[in-house]
DNA sequence: ATGTTGACATACGCACCGTATGTCAAGCCA
DNA sequence: TGGCTTGACATACGGTGCGTATGTCAACAT
């Protein structure tokens, strides 16, 4: 016992204040959330995360590639059992729809992490989410069933559509009734990059 | 001369402060941007701000739907001269990816504007741009031209999509040439709405 | 002329971030 | 084994910025 290496006591701290700072980021919000109060909250100070993450946008990066990860797993499994390249499209943008309603994902992946850490493409966990919409398109391209349009472009614009979908859903008055009709109209939607 | 009512005196004092604020938070964002600096540069102290807005927030949310309006506006023009109601929608999407080009855009209205005062939809500004795109797509329902869709879905569906669009053409490393292909993407995505 | 109101300025306290410095255990090296 | 170094974290400090409480002064009102 109490046989710990050096590196796995500091995977331990990190993991440690990831888990602090995702919950304070996603009860108060970046700006409001205290490094003070969260660190203490992990039982830490402020010197351990200086020392792990740099600063405070550090820790909201560590926080927003493991949400993202996780994100990105759920619509994986989401898609796993479509029938076609293009049900699986269809699966995955309504999975994260319904993702996106987690007031977690809202605050720290939508809100807060495009405004501290800038557009999610720019992110070094390379926002999942987008990376999995782009390889179905490119599947779909490959089986000739997409018009000719550019791909990159097309996987930002279904995410752009599902995720601020989302925001919509979710405050609106009755998200349950609301979610249905917002996912079929996205597949509606998506169904404009089919080819005639 | 000097005939200036108290009413003329305190909205040109607005405006001088919301004229500050909008560019100090498009230089350096809304975290960034310290109201002493700001208030000086419009000749006057933060006692004057949170006379007038309150707090922070305040004078946030008064930028917002300064530029939100403009943006509109914008897209109203753009769209004035298209054939029938679907091209009007495109035109529209399409003036919408372009101002999101705008830098100041991005930063306040797109970025730091959700984080701050929350989902657009809920704004008192009501986000203009919102408002037309409903327009359109109500127009169009009128006509029969549309799927059977949720309208208010399909219109944040739309305008997030046009609105991410243009975070990503601003992000890549040639605007100019990924502007087309992805207005030209979000034309063929919007067909999807069309009745078949 | 005096009281009152409203627009704004000044002054104060508090919280918070980032950094500089301190501490202490764990590994070389002799 | 004993000093030396390194790395992981804690503590201490300075500076900035927000929000509020208080002050000032002109414009009405009476």
């Amino acid at each position: 016992m109490s046989g710990k290496s050096r590196a796995a006591m500091m995977e331990e701290t990190r993991a440690k204040l990831i888990s602090a700072g995702r919950k304070a980021f996603a009860e108060k919000g970046f700006a409001d959330a205290s490094m003070d109060d969260l660190t203490a909250d992990a039982g830490l100070t402020r010197g351990a995360l200086y020392h792990n993450f740099g600063d405070k946008k550090g820790l909201l990066a560590a926080v927003v590639a493991q949400v993202d990860g996780e994100m990105a797993a759920k619509a994986r499994q989401a898609a796993s059992g479509a029938k076609d390249t293009w049900a699986a499209l269809e699966a995955e943008g309504a999975a994260y729809i319904e993702l996106a309603l987690d007031p977690e994902i809202q605050r720290i992946v939508l809100l807060d992490g495009p405004a501290v850490l800038g557009d999610p493409s720019a992110w070094p966990s390379q926002n999942a989410c987008l990376v999995e919409t782009r390889r179905a398109l490119i599947a779909l391209a490959e089986e000739g069933r997409l018009k000719p349009v550019d791909i990159e472009a097309a996987a930002r614009l279904l995410n752009g559509a599902a995720l601020n979908a989302a925001l919509y859903v979710a405050a609106s008055t009755d998200p349950k009734k609301t979610l249905p009709r917002t996912v079929e109209a996205f597949k509606a939607l998506a169904r404009g990059f089919l080819a005639t």
